[in-house]
DNA sequence: GGTTAATACGGTAGCGCTGTCATCCTCCTA
DNA sequence: TAGGAGGATGACAGCGCTACCGTATTAACC
């Protein structure tokens, strides 16, 4: 058996797809060098560069990431973990985020933790599994088994939507007490003496509350009514939390909600019930969301840049990614209350 | 030179994670049993099975999805792309698809193209780089050679929310011309002659128009006054077209609107003038959000089940990843017209 | 002319996992 | 007891890419 026939190797699997093989072939180089003119352009001469473009036209080429990331150990993946995409007021970072990341060649993974613990230590191992370059956390973690994981598995990971002293890696983000400090303030200085706060039950709105509360206290204000509602928070809850301030305190002269929704919520229950917005009742809501500026009255409200959020976080995770150390570690964005027409 | 030392391998990268291979060695047995024990636990004994899982939980270990991926051509990733995740429109259906791919260990990559065409083939180069499972399109895919590149690629599509006779490849949706008939239908039967109706500049709502206008013609109604407003639609902007509308025809007496926010801006902007709302105007909205049944008056609406048609692509892609063929690939997931206060 | 350095390109060896096939055991049947 | 069926386990060879190192060629300098 002299023969020896061709080997007729690729055997096995095989999606059948172009691979960087095929594009090097084509262009007469080997297959590193094509990588190298895909990855690093101006380490190869302009005649190659040429060559290898053209046969990635001509072949419809689209790299594979997977395969990449398995043999750099970058998978240009990001997870950004929400409590749930369906409340508006993380959409405008996750959007920011999404588009920060893709202008860098990143995409975004989405986790919903749906403010169920016992998903989160689930969702944290599909997210470790895709070995992302980097987590992107809004909202809370609550497991303390889950921080050690992230930070065990080395991953870059940004907090947002709050300021702690301590966090676990970076951060994005403002701090609530202060927002509930300044409040209080600028409804006191309009000649408010009666505060409530309508709060979803999240820790978040319960820091606002409780600096809320002590300041008004503070400035010798009446105590606050505070109505709790389930997150996550909706015009509906709004309605009816106006309804219950109402009886348990009707002498109430301003009311401080947790999300635009809420405010909306206790505007329209105002209405119902011919209690005139500002007058008698002022509004502020949380968020700035869209339709605040538009709604009538317009919602006075407390603006927080969601677009900066998302858009720092990139920065930071796409810093780590390519090595750049980062330094100052910790970014307080602020906020700002817009004062409009119903306070 | 005789000692001819350990080779001491293991030189190069290796992220220093544990890797199925420890898992093996600290359970005895070899990787590709490891393998199993994980991924078809019926396939090896219970003693084994033991073995593995100890060693897992005593390692910490997290399969690398990456590699997994690579090997067996199944990222378990599935990509959406939605025109923006900002507009509330799609959020209900993200949010489903989310959660019913991840109980089924599918993790899902968000991808905006921005209302944006140019950004279209980048987006789609990135996905298919991934080579993700499947991709569920919310929103229109504009350019015929990102349609042609993504059945080039191979990968399962779910078009949703629309309804054509020659879908790309599957399809979760519900005609929006039947949309526009309807809700003609419906306010005729109100005993309402002048139809309006308020549209973002977005080609499925402009096949709800068409719709509406050519069955009030067919009704024997006034011409449909149109207004177009710029997609995304805001509730400033339905204030606006109301404000519009009234000058080029104040005899208006129903506006049907493209969506609830547009419908909430006409409703405002109404109040505002002392148009009263449903008597003398009828409003209709799109989407049924959240707060459509607590505003004030409630908003009748159409009402579409994001969450099903999530749910129904997550399906749709699983099956085909995991290869049950899927015989009828068009689902019409229909509608209704929640009939409340105003109109 | 010889040494050095920079530049362009290629070979090799994995990254961590799984498909495929081979092997080794039982256990059963004729 | 031979033969076959079926279950459990393992060896091997990649999936498609890139890190690392080596080689060849050219430019630059004393």
């Amino acid at each position: 058996m002299a023969q020896d026939a061709a080997p007729a190797k690729r055997s096995r699997r095989g999606s059948g797809a172009v691979t960087l093989h095929d594009v090097a072939k084509l262009a007469g180089v080997a297959p590193i060098t094509a990588s190298r003119a895909l990855n690093t352009p101006t380490q190869v001469s302009p005649e190659v560069l040429k060559k290898v473009t053209d046969a990635v036209s001509r072949t419809g080429y689209v790299p594979n990431r997977l395969a990449g990331g398995l043999a750099s150990a970058r998978s240009r993946l990001v997870a950004a973990v929400v409590p749930t995409i369906a409340g508006p007021v993380f959409l405008e970072t996750v959007q920011s985020l999404t588009a920060a990341l893709a202008e860098r060649g990143y995409q975004l993974m989405l986790g919903q933790t749906g403010y169920d613990m016992a998903r989160e230590d689930a969702l944290l191992e599909a997210i470790i599994g895709r070995r992302p370059d980097g987590i992107v956390l809004t909202g809370i973690l609550h497991s303390a088994e889950g921080r050690r994981r992230l930070l065990g598995a080395g991953i870059p990971v940004v907090e947002t939507w709050d300021l702690t002293p301590t966090p676990l890696d970076m951060l994005v983000g403002f701090s609530h007490a202060d927002v509930g400090r300044s409040v209080a303030e600028y409804l006191h200085t309009r000649g408010r003496h009666r505060l409530a706060m309508v709060a979803g039950d999240d820790e978040r709105a319960s820091r606002r509350q409780q600096a809320f509360e002590s300041t008004a206290q503070r400035l010798g204000l009446a105590p606050v009514q505070a109505i709790t509602v389930p997150a996550p928070t909706t015009l509906k809850s709004g309605r009816q939390a106006l309804t219950a301030l109402l009886q348990q305190a009707p002498e109430t002269d301003a009311v401080f909600c947790s999300s635009d929704l809420l405010a909306m919520g206790v505007m329209t229950e105002a209405r119902v019930r011919g209690i005139a917005v500002p007058d008698q009742l002022a509004v502020l809501g949380f968020g700035d969301l869209d339709f605040a500026a538009d709604m009538h009255p317009a919602l006075s409200t407390v603006r927080i840049d969601g677009t900066t959020i998302g858009r720092r976080a990139a920065q930071f995770i796409v810093d780590r990614a390519e090595g750049r150390s980062v330094v100052e570690r910790i970014v307080d964005i602020g906020f700002s209350i817009i004062e409009r027409d119903s306070a």
